[in-house]
DNA sequence: ATGAAAGCGCTAACAC
DNA sequence: GTGTTAGCGCTTTCAT
């Protein structure tokens, strides 16, 4: 393979110009200080020649390297990827991240990572060290992690912290996970329902406890709090079923459940099924994944919508304007979730024919 | 923000080791020539230090730039994102391509092209000036367009066309939808139809073409051939359902039908519900993609299972292996898919109860 | 087998 | 406003 060189380089256009190399730097940079009649005469020359800077070596330069790392969880990612569920949450962080990113001239470059590893600040650091990244976004569970947002505040690199209020530095961005339980909490009530269970997600996931929370207060709020409505799963389908088997042992069984994620709600369903209870009829179900498999179940379930694109939007945005000025806003964005109404949730039996 | 430089550098390293630069250099690219004496002193001084080598600096000193870049088409990756389908080529693709990728301390950059565009070829030498990647992964529908291939080759890039066979340069992959397309309907031949429908896919994408051929020589090899049973798609829901329309309405039609993708197979499933057709016992079905919406399907679906990730890990490893030595090996790699029976194939009603 | 020097394409800092 | 100079971190010559 030959030694690959860049086609066309700055020096060409500088000479096809007449100008000096910095002038069309300015140029592309779109630095201040140039003349108008200067500026279109190089502009004529890169679209002549079709200049493209080397991101390599603008970041030799010292200026931005135009890459920004998003950091996911990499068990369960590729676990994701491999069941084949239609769990998409990966694909609305892409959705978001890549198109942002090109908007702004950067690159999106995905980076796994071990959440249980004690090594995941090794792979952190030479992630860094091989990219350079301008920005990092980081997803849960990783957002919160003290570990990781620390030695990115240490580097001076600017990221967005996806899904976590942990105080500390980086841009934080939830999709107010609290709001869409309460929301959702608040729907079965309307329907008459009292004894509403609730699948919460693993502690490790800071919205785990916010969800708890948003469901808690709402059950508060009409005076129907009960603690033992309270299931903890790991967001697997086995952990689903398992709590759905907890929730419905209980002496006065919940009448309604919302799950933090499509499979605990669809390992709910399944149990459901085995039992014998119908849904909604005998138990309202409420899934807090949007997936293709929770629109295509029987019946097609109730789902709360996390906007994950959009709020990576929000996160690229939001990397990309900090890299010129310093601080990080101290204010977490929100950006709100939906409940999409579907099939799976009814009057309680008690209800019936009022 | 600060001028952000290299935490430790090759310097550190040498000096650290107390020899020159270049015998570090050898150590971290495995080069031959180095005593293994002094080359664990090196790799000791690196480890300690933690040296990680910066890839834009890699490539400004005129060697790889461990970037290889995925090239998809724009509009239908976004669609299927934005439909939240479950369509899961995208993260099959990087399964495949991100792990293999890793293994050989590369990364994967994603970039949406625009098929139709006639400035293609602009979008594509910006990408290329702009990243320098050793190599590209092309996907279907670029994978066999002269002007993209004839580019790289140009450029004396390394690249991977999966899912084309047209002759150029280029490693082609390809995941034999011609047998695929043939396995699938000798099941429905065995099962005792004759009639067997096959909507296509548009000719842009050449496997479209290969999945007829695999259809219409079991076709002709049982002596049932018949040129009114193929209908034409474009992979869309609407499609399809044109599709579907067209083979039902014919004066007999088929009693089996295979659709060359999810969204057109869904919507002859529909259309058969509308008709009052019941799947399997009026009409068979069978998928050309085991995507979460074909299996969650009523009834579940039987469809041909791509294997996407696994060809594209091949693409990654082939295109690793190119780069040192010059050639392309001029056959092209066969990854076999397989049929996934569940639920939409029986024997068709003349053959009940025999 | 190892080291020294030159240069990749670009930007920062400074001069004009 | 514009040009000049000096690196950025690494790899490639080419010496030794």
């Amino acid at each position: 393979m030959a030694r690959r060189r860049q086609a066309v380089t700055i020096k060409h256009v500088a000479a096809d110009a007449g100008v000096s190399l910095q002038t069309v730097s300015r140029v592309v940079n779109k630095d201040t200080g140039v003349r108008p009649e200067m500026m279109s005469r190089v502009q004529a020359s890169i679209d002549k020649l079709g200049y493209v800077p080397s991101i390599a070596a603008q970041r030799m330069g010292g200026s931005r390297s135009y890459l920004i790392l998003a950091l996911n969880d990499r068990e369960r990612t590729i676990a994701d990827w491999r069941a084949r569920q239609g769990t998409d949450w990966f694909d609305q962080m892409m959705l978001g991240g890549m198109l942002t990113c090109a908007e702004h001239g950067y690159r999106l470059i995905v980076e796994l990572v071990d959440t249980h590893s004690d090594h995941i600040e090794r792979e952190l650091l030479a992630a860094i060290a091989a990219l350079q990244p301008d920005g990092v976004i980081l997803t849960p569970p990783h957002s919160g992690n003290p570990l990781i947002i620390n030695l990115l505040a240490a580097h001076g690199i600017s990221f967005a912290r996806i899904g976590s209020l942990t105080e500390g530095p980086g841009i934080r961005l939830i999709m107010d996970d609290a709001r869409a339980a309460r929301i959702a909490t608040e729907h079965l009530l309307e329907l008459g329902h009292t004894r509403i269970g609730f699948i919460a997600g693993p502690a490790e996931y800071e919205l785990s406890g916010w969800r708890v929370d948003g469901w808690r207060s709402a059950m508060e709020a009409a005076g129907v709090a009960n603690a033992d409505l309270l299931a903890v799963g790991d967001f697997s389908y086995a952990s689903g079923r398992a709590a759905a088997e907890q929730l419905l042992a209980l002496p006065t069984p919940p009448t309604a459940i919302i799950a933090s994620n499509d499979q605990m709600t669809l390992a709910t369903l399944e149990l459901a099924r085995t039992r014998n209870l119908a849904v909604p009829a005998d138990l309202s179900l409420i899934s807090f994944d949007d997936t293709p498999i929770i629109r295509l179940a029987h019946p097609p379930l109730t789902a709360i919508v996390q906007p994950i694109a959009e709020v990576t939007t929000q996160a690229v945005n939001r990397i990309i304007a900090d890299l010129g000025a310093h601080p990080t806003s101290p204010t977490p964005i929100t950006v709100p979730a939906l409940l999409s109404l579907r099939s799976s949730t009814a009057r309680p039996r008690e209800f019936r024919g009022r």
